[in-house]
This record gives structure tokens, C-alpha cells and sequence, in this order.
DNA sequence: AGAAAAAAAGGACATTTGTCCCAAGGTGAA
DNA sequence: TTCACCTTGGGACAAATGTCCTTTTTTTCT
């Protein structure tokens, strides 16, 4: 649920040693807004610690969260190839901890190293792999099913994000998402 | 709505003519499943004609449609990069004309054919822009909004599309969409 | 520490959507 | 051509979820 890549960190640690490409670090304090959407920016981010969240806010201020990124994932990456305004704002949960490429840098990774372009080919990939099961998911199940299923994925689930933000992951409001874990509470009650 | 890339066909056409790869082409009826989720293909496809859904099957058989796939969009290519199977099925809705590369061969080319690599990587790119906003607008609207949303976006869709494939792309029953449909019909006539 | 603001929890009611039916019209196969 | 089988359309009721509002608890800021 919450996502994460290894690899791309392990990558891009060892690119920025290196020291041929241009690659800046920056810390952000817990719900700072990195990025706004419908806003345009000229850099990539990787996570290299904590947690963001990737949200779409709708004419009516709801927000929708496409998904949580930890370690190694990537975000500002889909306007390398667009040319587009950003469709998510992205918010720091935690501290949050990045390195940045500015769109060049980006662009002149993906097309001398073999090996950063697959990485990022993998990521897009994994990225609609990964949502396809769970948008199939919310739309099918009813929302106790929901929580079940992301507190086995990450089973802090409740003390780390607010309830808001799981109630605008899984897409409901905060009171049908209150009114399901009291119906999971009282269902576990009565299992002893 | 339904979605389509040009540059990718004309691209690959070229290719072919060319001769350096091998591209096949085929053919099916309406009503093919080419790509059965959970299980594993070796090829890659490319839509030249006609139009197919892509979807998901949950335990209780319940479909949940992805994407319809027009003219220049690939299916099976996520299976390139992550070697599992494939989640998604994909079924010709009209005649479906395709073009197939093996997974081999598609790894040559995006090794060795920049532009054959960045046109990969701007159509995944682009599947993840799509879907944002379409996930995000399901959820915060009724159904009727999203009828008319889709109606914008492809005009013939309720003369194409059969009923049960537009309920479980916008994942709502048949019975409530004939509900929806039933209710903008009478808000129509009482405009007059 | 104390005030202000935000988050969590939940009552009461309205609305939307699903479920389970049934019936009519079309389509295809033997 | 006839029969089986989809597709479409809709009635009646049940269940899930949203809306609106209030209260309590926790966090944040000065």
C-alpha cells in the first residue's frame, strides 16, 4: 500500500557519488506541499525517506489520494514525457527526505544510461500494474473489506496516517470510515 | 474515453516495411479474448483497427473494465518489464486488427530504437495521467455525471458500446445505469 | 499553560446504489 | 423455424454510504 523501490535508491545513491549528473537532495517537514496541482515544474523527485502522499482535489475541495509513496518512488516524473501542468499534488505524511533532477538531467539519464531508463520504465510499469487490482478492488468490496485488506498490507496502518487520508484513499468519507471500523471492532468482540 | 496513439502505429508501420524486426500481424472476430489474466504471454500487441476492453475479473466473476484500447495502443507490454502474469484480459469488442512483437524482439528494439523507447515510455506515461483523473471522478460523482462525462468524451457510446461493458467500466450494476439513463432521459424532455 | 484549531467519533436521517426479480425483444445455432 | 440464450428495461425492497451536525479528544501555537 505504501510503495516502495529499493533499487532506484541504491541507482541514484550511487549516480550522485559519482558525480557526473546533477543530482540535489532537499528535506521537507511534515505536510509540506511539494508539488501543487495543475502547476508546472521542471524537476523530478525520489523519495529517499518517508511518506507522501499523490492526491487529486476535485472542484469540490474532496480530495482523492492515487496513491502512497515511500522509499524509491519517483513523482514529477510523467512531465519529462508530457510536457503537461502536474495532475497530483504531492504532501509530505512524515519528514520527508528527496533528491531531485532537474527535467535535462532527467531526460539526459534516460537516454545515456541504460540502466536508469529501464529503471524508470520498470517503475511506470509497476506503477499501473499496481493500480489496476486496487481500483477493481474499492469498487467491488465494501469498505470493512477495504480496511482489512490495507491493514494486512501495512498493518500500522491507523497510527501512522490519519484517518482522513485512508478515508480519501479507499475513497469514502471519514464517517463511513469510522462507521466500518466500529463494525469491525465490535466484530472481533464478539469472536472471543 | 477511448484511447488512441497515433504516432505509435505509424511508427511501427514503418518498422515493419523496414524488415530489421519481426512484426506480425492478426486478426480477430468480435468477442476474442486475446490476454486471459493470470497467465503468461510472450508477446506484446499493438492495436492498428478496432477497439478492445481490457478488465478484470474478481472472484464473483464481477468485470471491472480498465480501458478501452483504440487504434495504437499496446497491450501485454507491462509483462516485459515485470516477468509476472498478466492481470488484465483483454477481449475485442469490433473486428480487431493487431500487430505482435515477441518479448525479444520488443527488448531489442527498446535497446537499440530510441525513438521506439521513448514512444513506449510516453504511452506508459500516459496511461497513468489518464487514470487519475478518471478514478478520481467516479468516485466523487453520481452516475449520471459520469454518463454525461462519458457521452462528451465519445458520443456514440451507447449505440457501440453494449450496456454491461459501460456499467463495469464506470463499475456500477446494469441496473443502476439503466437507472441513470432513465434519469437524465425524463430531465431532457423537461427542458422542452 | 492556556487558547485555538484540527482530528476523531458518532447520532439521525436522506440518498444512492445494489439485489433479486420478472418480462419483452433480438440473435444465433441446430 | 424454433428454441435457447442474451440483452435490455424496470419494479420493489434492502443495504451501503453520504450529509449534516454535535461532542469529545488531541494537537498545535503563542
Amino acid at each position: 500500500m505504501i510503495r516502495t523501490n529499493q533499487n532506484f535508491i541504491t541507482y541514484t545513491e550511487m549516480l550522485k557519488k559519482n558525480g557526473q549528473y546533477e543530482i540535489d537532495s532537499h528535506v521537507f517537514k511534515p505536510k509540506t506541499t511539494v508539488l501543487r496541482q495543475d502547476k508546472r515544474y521542471g524537476d523530478v523527485y525520489l523519495i529517499k525517506e518517508g511518506i507522501a502522499k499523490c492526491y487529486i482535489t476535485d472542484e469540490n475541495g474532496r480530495e482523492f489520494i492515487q496513491e502512497f509513496l515511500g522509499e524509491g518512488m519517483e513523482f514529477g516524473e510523467l512531465e519529462v514525457f508530457s510536457e503537461k501542468l502536474t495532475i497530483c499534488s504531492v504532501t509530505s505524511i512524515t519528514d520527508l527526505k528527496v533528491y531531485s533532477f532537474s527535467h535535462k538531467t532527467y531526460r539526459a539519464l534516460l537516454a545515456e544510461d541504460s540502466t536508469f531508463n529501464h529503471l524508470v520504465m520498470k517503475a511506470l510499469a509497476d506503477k499501473i500494474r499496481y493500480k489496476a487490482p486496487r481500483h477493481s478492488f474499492q469498487h467491488s468490496y465494501p469498505i470493512e473489506d477495504n480496511i482489512l485488506r490495507l491493514q494486512s498490507l501495512f498493518p500500522q496502518l491507523t497510527e501512522i496516517l490519519p484517518k482522513k487520508d485512508i478515508a480519501n484513499y479507499i475513497g469514502v468519507t471519514t464517517r463511513s470510515l469510522n462507521r466500518a471500523l466500529k463494525g469491525l471492532k465490535s466484530k472481533q468482540e464478539s469472536l472471543k
